[in-house]
DNA sequence: TTCATTTCTAATTAAATAATGAGTAACTAA
DNA sequence: TTAGTTACTCATTATTTAATTAGAAATGAA
């Protein structure tokens, strides 16, 4: 994935908006494509790179490897390395990432119970 | 704002998980730059799109009138225009805004508690 | 020796999203 | 009659994000 430039409008606003309020990190985080989904397979026992690849099957490689350095980076995973060949490598939540997935679990019930979500894809304008 | 393309696995992939969880489809709304400080802007009493823009000093035109428009169509907010000149057009939250508010409230206090946030927008890689 | 396995990385291209700049309607005040 | 106000829209360009394709390291099995 490339570098972002520092020296553009949408780049100062995003910081301005982190600066205005946390939440707007947090969900620039948490809204990249796949990485609740990712966070929830590992919590539901897919704790290999394979398994969750195999359960969110269009995920691609750069993607998912990405969105594992990001949870673990934000303290949400842990990385375990066995130095066996072919590799195996092990993640699980932290204290942290548990208490994150119940709060998305409730955004996750207002969704469904309070809001009408217009199905698939909202299409500006 | 342009049209999407359905064509392509971008497309495809986030029915796919849009389908797979509505927490996508709550996210991708939600996530989309300047449109919870919106939200937090009404909430506060600026409830007029002039005093918005006030509020959030970079936002811009276009993106402001869709934000007000995506949190009308998602019944998050009401809009009532008075047929005066110049214009006046007012916003409030809905029942389900005000709802969705707090559960934005609580991820933002486990953002500022519970994560170590980088700060300052992510650098991926 | 060649192939397969797992967990990735790197470079490139495609697509989505945000920003820019101009313009509109409908009236009012100067 | 001209300028000013508010709440927008439209077309274009810049930037970011996701997808595609290829490949690598480290070993064991065939």
């Amino acid at each position: 994935m490339n570098k972002r430039k520092k020296t553009s409008t949408n780049y100062n606003n995003q910081v301005f908006l982190e600066n205005r309020c946390s939440l707007n990190e947090l969900l620039n985080l948490v809204s990249r494509r796949w990485i609740t989904d990712v966070l929830f397979c590992i919590e539901d026992g897919s704790i290999r790179y394979k398994n969750i690849k195999e359960d969110l099957e269009f995920i691609s490689d750069t993607v998912l490897a990405d969105r594992l350095r990001l949870l673990t980076r934000y303290g949400l995973i842990t990385k375990t390395s066995y130095k066996e060949t072919p590799p195996r490598v092990e993640y699980s939540l932290t204290e942290s990432g548990k208490k994150l997935s119940e709060l998305l679990d409730m955004l996750c019930k207002f969704g469904e119970n309070s809001m009408q979500l217009c199905s698939s894809s909202i299409t500006i304008k």
